[in-house]
DNA sequence: TGTACATCAGTGAACGCGCGTTCACTGATGTAC
DNA sequence: TGTACATCAGTGAACGCGCGTTCACTGATGTAC
């Protein structure tokens, strides 16, 4: 087994262990270990703690999260459809992982602060801004709004999975949007 | 020690344990135990075991939180400010109790199902959705909405308490009012 | 009123478990001469 | 090309920890006669 290949497996396992909904926390060292078929001191080779393993783990979150923005992305469309098509990436990427999303939107300061580099999810706050103003949104609609308000749509659908909800997921995006005057 | 006394000790000793920013998860019963000056064992007379005892706490937690929300409502009010007295309340004992906002909301589908008694909290939501076609508000705005923003509001800036935001809660909440129609 | 007894809320020792971490080790790979 | 050696990714045994849970127990309180 080359030294990468383990490294790159064992991220991988820690991500498809806290991925599904049944992830209240991060996976701990063992259990990543054992996904990869290693033993638990093996992991100690790559990573130099548990912290270094959920810092890192984080970060690779992080990374794929800002990815699967990017390719949703097309900047030859027109703002409008831009906004629109991030808000849809985005609640589709929180439900579809469920437990990267809570780890990476609602864990990662319990975990340990400064784990996630914020960056890149800044750098995409100040884009959305950017399109709003292109949109012709009004002053008291801010990507922040935005957020917020996906945010909780994506929090409340998958923290209550079994409740039944009076409207469907992207028809209330769409509603949002028509509240803040970004109707199609 | 009287049994009743002890009962309800060891529940407000995990209210307390759950209650600040800490609190990645319910706490567990030897720290309950522990928080009471009394051994781990003496729970078993209160509690038939951890999950019970976590059934009793969410159970608990739900009643608080009722509690806090009918302590701010006063019928005897226009329905316009009821609706800001309740979206103020919500945010406020959400803000303020950030790891019981995070055990009702956002954690109790993973710690079993059905812990909590949802009924009060739909009944709330009936409630809401009465006063806001008190209000005249639009069609596209439900009370399934307003959770969904507030829910966002609350979670985001409990989870992130190192951001900085560009404008205050408050603030930001009579902005949501606003733009769903409802300003003051 | 005093004695015998049942009740029951508490105790402390012990269990097996999974955890993070350490330690001395093994054995394959790569390099120096 | 062959031999000696260093490197280093892995192993398994062991540690101490907090956990939930069990067990036999103690000692105060309340009741029956």
């Amino acid at each position: 087994m080359r030294a990468e290949g383990l490294h790159s497996k064992l991220l991988a396992a820690a991500v498809e262990l806290a991925s599904p909904r049944l992830a209240t926390a991060v996976p701990s060292l063992r259990a990543v270990a054992r996904a990869c078929g290693v033993s638990a001191t093996a992991v100690y080779r790559h990573f130099s703690s548990q912290s270094d393993l959920n810092r890192a783990l984080l970060m690779h979150i992080d990374s794929v999260f800002i990815d699967a923005m990017a390719a949703s992305d097309d900047p030859g469309l027109p703002p409008l459809k831009r906004l629109h098509q991030f808000a849809h990436a985005y609640v589709g990427w929180g439900t579809q992982h469920p437990g990267l999303y809570q780890l990476r939107f609602e864990s990662a300061d319990q975990l340990g602060a400064d784990y996630v580099r914020t960056e890149a999810a800044d750098e995409l706050l100040t884009d959305v801004d950017a399109l709003l103003r292109a949109c012709g949104a009004g002053p008291d609609v801010t990507a922040e709004d935005l957020w917020c308000g996906l945010h909780g749509l994506v929090s409340l659908r998958v923290h209550k999975p079994g409740r039944v909800w009076s409207v469907g997921l992207e028809a209330q995006i769409d509603r949002f949007f028509t509240l803040w005057g970004l109707g199609r």
